[in-house]
DNA sequence: AATGAATGAGGATTCATTCAT
DNA sequence: GATGAATGAATCCTCATTCAT
């Protein structure tokens, strides 16, 4: 049963299936046929519409990546000073949609990937160079150590994350972005200082 | 030529041969094979001393874990107060053992395969109680939020080697480690405030 | 935009692209797919128009027979003794258009094919026997030994082809057909002997 | 159950199963299932043992070639002067090894194969000047146009060779022998001449 | 007439694991 | 204790062919 301008379709299928079962069994050792099942199709399609294992891997990062800008985005249209600006940055590494598990799975299994992949390794440089200067913009004007805050502070949220991946009994989403905020109104606070 | 005793050589070098080709090739797509060439036996060997792939993966992350203990213990033993124990365990941490390329690999691949396994998850979990209870007893004469800083504390670390791991132009191990301690001294001092 | 009367031109532009990729990758290694965008065309309507690979190849090998039976025809034309029919039924088979590397792959693989399928095999009889008969005719008033010279005479040219297609350093094509006729030569000049 | 020093065994099986189903099936689509099958093994210990499918069509062209180095000493060990030299070689060429029919549709499907790989054109190259310069040789003693006669006769000799291939109805093997001498022979009788 | 979506079988290759020696 | 021979399942990928539109 063939249509017409299936393309992007069964590409989207196939994005959200390969997150799916990476989020599923929890690493790359996910097989085509398992991806293409998931999304209702042949593994032949799935082929035929990426070029191979890797292009659907980068594809599927590239998706979780643009959705996590979208909601830098989203969050940051209601923010009007620096520092609310930082706090909507903050909240959209905390937002709920990053810590479905299947896109925790998928976050942690790319930055594995990104240490073989050339291409997972530039995604993952573009979101880095992102992040940093979005803080640094908006830290400039509250503090002469804009560079060296948004280190820590990007630091932080990796690391958090990276928490909220792999342990159970831990301070949840809103407990963490708030330790984040208060590791940031440190700083900010240091200003002042010396 | 069959030896005596050779056991314990052999898994020795069967686990530093692991750790050695999961950070040369930066992912757990190592064959048994590879660790037993590298390690200068045959696979089936290999399988007889471990009783499989995942066994050997284990065994070498417990070693990964339990050097990291001893680092610890080294680092500690000069310290006296609780500050100085602090200190001890960030610089553990950031020791430059940890931060060989193929150990960062091993690291970031087992936080992976620890969604997985439940003998990796078991071993992390172990590690992070260890850490936290270190930090926790440390803190505990020096604030009222001995927890709560913990665990920032323990996300700040986990977020620089994770950036470690990922990136290039980076502040370097010391600078890390110095970024971290800004961030326990920046908590201890909030203890006088409100 | 379908039109009409398209056919023989589709038949046509596939018949070309066989040739042309067969040639390119010196084997039958040729997908539908690659003879059909080469041809301007989708895979699907490559199968409209002949019903299955096989055929398109069949299809591409008859015109190439045909072709070289055109060749012998237009030399011929000019030829008015046996003799100079023996000549230009060389000639034809050394012309130009035979030497052009995709042609030599062509007829190379279809070698092979013939081999494998009856299709091509009763080609290459056609052709075999169009060549033998053509011989035999013009030796005929020359030579008692009319068709064991026929017989050496089709060896030596396929001979001669065989060499071309495989090696570098060789007679080229206007030595090679000198050779040809040198046998053929030396053939009739034995007529007068015991 | 494995045995020890099996290693050439199986390749000598592999090599043999190679060339009977390409001679079975008249072309290069044979697949290494079905080699491996044939020599009694499985598939995986056919890649064991020779790496790729490439490598054991290779060694069963290089076995080809050599069982015909082979047989040309053979020949040539009973033979005092150039002429009868020259006949011995002609006659390895002839030899009925050479013309088992799986022997046939090696040799043409190699024929094709060297047009892609290069280690198969190699291996065709080294037979072809061996053969060029064991005719020379033979034939400076007897004419002075040795490297124009021994062009001549490996085409010859080719030619019917790829004729016993493709045709039915043809001379039998000594009578496409005593042809190619027929041509050697009036070649010699031309050294008189002129 | 023409497209390209879709399938699914088939093939090369890899690898953990077992086991005779 | 040690080897490496052997298996076979699993996986990625290709492609001829079909068919709705």
């Amino acid at each position: 049963m063939p249509k017409l301008g299936m393309e992007p379709i069964r590409r989207k299928a196939l994005i959200d299936a390969t997150i799916g079962e990476v989020g599923r069994v929890g690493s790359l050792d996910v097989t085509v046929g398992q991806i293409a099942k998931r999304a209702g199709m042949s593994s032949g399609l799935a082929h035929h519409y990426f070029g191979g294992k890797d292009q659907i891997f980068l594809a599927a990062m590239r998706h979780i990546l643009s959705q996590f800008g979208a909601q830098v985005r989203r969050e940051l249209a209601g923010a009007t000073t620096p520092f609310e600006r930082l706090q909507a940055i903050v909240a959209a590494s905390f937002h709920a949609d990053n810590f479905a598990p299947e896109v925790i799975s998928a976050w942690l299994t790319f930055y594995v990937q990104a240490q073989t992949s050339s291409g997972a390794r530039r995604l993952l440089r573009i979101y880095a160079a992102r992040l940093h200067s979005n803080l640094v913009y908006n830290l400039r004007p509250l503090t002469g150590r804009a560079e060296h805050v948004a280190h820590g502070t990007a630091a932080i949220i990796d690391g958090y994350y990276l928490r909220h991946a792999l342990q159970d009994n831990l301070p949840d989403r809103a407990q963490s972005k708030a330790l984040v905020m208060e590791y940031l109104e440190m700083q900010l606070a240091q200003k002042a200082a010396p």
